[in-house]
DNA sequence: GATGAATGAGGATTCATTCAT
DNA sequence: GATGAATGAATCCTCATTCAT
């Protein structure tokens, strides 16, 4: 057992340094894109030379990769979560629109990121990430499907309905800021009603989803920006 | 009158330069992203010594905002159409979709261009654009609002209402493409119903809306990849 | 027919340059070597920003490949012009170290680098340039096994005379210099008596070789120190 | 006595491993070339960080002069003990190129580093290996200028048939591999019999040479590459 | 109109080396 | 002894832009 006294163990430095880098990045990447940030950029952003980021991370791209990566496992996860079970169409497709819908809010960054960089990768890289998202999407298409054949949704096309309510979904993480107006809950509240308006029919109440609205915090995800300052001047 | 004798006529003067190089620099904006686009491979797109392009245009950027400017002005002057007159609020809301929808999917490239290279910009074009950008959803709100008030639409939002809407309606031009499934006309139908549904109304009758569902066609939209080629072998 | 007054035309302006270039980094890499030459330090030599090298020159593989490629391939066609004909092999042999000997010594800085950094090449370029090698060597040593059969060579083996023979060849570019003691005739002669000892024969009289001895000169060959300055500041 | 349990004693010290280091060493700069071989590489030759080569070696320029510094002091030394005692020019430049060729053959990597890399070299290091390289070719020299006028060689010039010879001896470096269709001793006399016949005089029997052609091992040259899987497997 | 030449600044990445642990 | 972290300088190459022709 390490019983040294430091209140800050030692161990987890190299990981927490990783960590560092992969939330300057999608800091820096969601507000200037992927490809006008600079590897200098991200080093400043850390305080750091540039030529160190090489010790943790191999290429910029492969950078880009580990966030979009792990955004969409998570996201992928949930859905699934979210489906499980013997639940109603209209609640699964609620629950996941509320998981989204969710991780979007919490961490706008990375779901940014994640959702308008594609165009940014190379191959392998673009295989492995479109085939996350084409599964995801495929999730909810299922969903609405299934609506469609046995619980009540009627849309005149389960495409376009899966192609609006993810816009939708996504679009959270564009305008998104904690302390706002509206709390994370009222929004996956009112963006799960807006899904079941589109394939027409009632919104599902609370009880009935439960409290599968997970919230995924990413590790990737930087701090908003008025805990950030603070921490700072904390060390 | 030009009457000089030279078989190939001078016909195709600055102006028509201008469109071709505003649909080559859309075309590669789109693909790539503005950051990754080079003035070199705008040039190698139409042909032409990179140099050539700045006989037609300033700098790089004030390509983008020519592209983006023209494209918001069509839309907000459709909006303002769409709005004109003595019609419901629901009437309204159903064509200012149809049109945002028929703008995003005839012109796909400019429409995802304009919509996501905003933080590409510098002052002083990046408080032109977004003012631009933000009277264009103020129109929606003030429907929206109008419509809680006084033509029955239930939601707990105006403001997430019109995110929603305006997120969906700019997905379209993510993943339209002509000659597919579904119609232009068909899509513009379905989301306007969308539209109505998150707002919690009925949808309304095409023949309500009438034939204001214009079809705008920008001047900036390269010309889809299939009658690229066909075109260009003709001359 | 241009009949401009001015004494060094127009029209080879860029071919001039590009020799400017090749001869510029034949000098480096042969003083430096090539993994230790900068493609700044190149745009130094000529007094140019290292960007501009790129209007003329891909990278700066496909700078040395050139060097090297037309280096083997005076050599190769010299080589052929050697044994054209009816000689005897050991006529043969003595006109290929010749040319050799004559191409190293009035070149000796592109034969240096074309002997010795054959290792900087990646494929395709490693390929190209080997089998361009292989092809000389193969020439040479042809005739050492004809003379062994027909002309009275006695060597051991034939291959080790051909190493031999080449690498002391090759040397010449190590050591020559102009204005120096003996002239390029002088060690012509020398040395393909030298080859024809090594190979067990009586050396052949200069007039049975005859004016075959080309005088190669290669453009991308620099000056030799003391013309470059003079050269320069008559400019 | 280091009576620790552990099977591997910790006999391997600090001149072990100091070889280790010079044979990696050795390994890459002749395969890549110094400039193009990086101390990260030497490390990971050799399975270890590249920090820890600096408590073995000063820097990546001392490293390559105590190989060549050490290639060199054998080369002179054999020459020397080649010329010592009161045989015949022939003989005694006989014995020098079978020295050396014996020298190229067994220790291929390091030869050709030694003599391909002096360029390389900053003060004061470039001035300490020119000057061993001229003590060895002055020993050459002075052989062959008193051949001429005691012992019948008939050469036209003395530093041509040096620089000839020497040329021809380093040049087995390039292409020798054990096991090859040649042994060492056979290519020792084939050369020795070349450098006669370039100095005009007959060969030298084996017996009157004696066994003065040392095999000479230099520590710095790594395990040919077929033995060297061999041994670290064995580890 | 059009272009090749030119360039300073900057792109991502690797370098040899130092140092605290 | 050994190493991961760190860095300034350097690597090759591309950038948007200007200008003489």
């Amino acid at each position: 057992m390490k019983s040294d006294g430091q209140p800050s163990g030692k161990r987890q430095r190299r990981a927490d340094r990783l960590l560092e880098v992969d939330r300057a990045a999608v800091l820096l990447f969601s507000e200037r894109g992927y490809a006008a940030t600079g590897i200098r950029d991200i080093g400043g952003q850390l305080g750091v030379n540039s030529a160190t980021l090489y010790h943790y991370v191999g290429t910029k791209e492969e950078l880009l990769v580990r966030v979009m990566r792990n955004c969409l496992q998570q996201l992928l996860e949930a859905a699934e979560r979210c489906t499980e079970g013997e639940a109603s169409p209209r609640v699964k497709l609620s629950r996941i629109v509320q998981a989204h819908v969710g991780l979007s809010a919490l961490n706008p960054l990375t779901a940014r990121v994640t959702d308008q960089e594609v165009r940014a990768l190379t191959e392998p890289f673009l295989s492995q990430i479109t085939a996350m998202r084409d599964s995801y999407e495929e999730v909810i298409e299922s969903v609405i499907e299934l609506g469609i054949r046995t619980d009540g949704f009627s849309t005149p096309d389960a495409r376009t309905a899966r192609l609006a309510i993810i816009a939708m979904c996504n679009g959270v993480a564009d305008w998104y800021r904690p302390h706002g107006r509206l709390t994370v809950v009222d929004i996956q509240v009112q963006f799960s009603d807006y899904a079941c308006r589109i394939v027409g029919v009632d919104p599902v109440s609370a009880a009935d989803i439960g409290r599968n609205a997970q919230r995924i915090r990413l590790h990737t995800e930087p701090l908003p920006q008025d805990e950030r300052r603070a921490t700072e001047e904390m060390s």
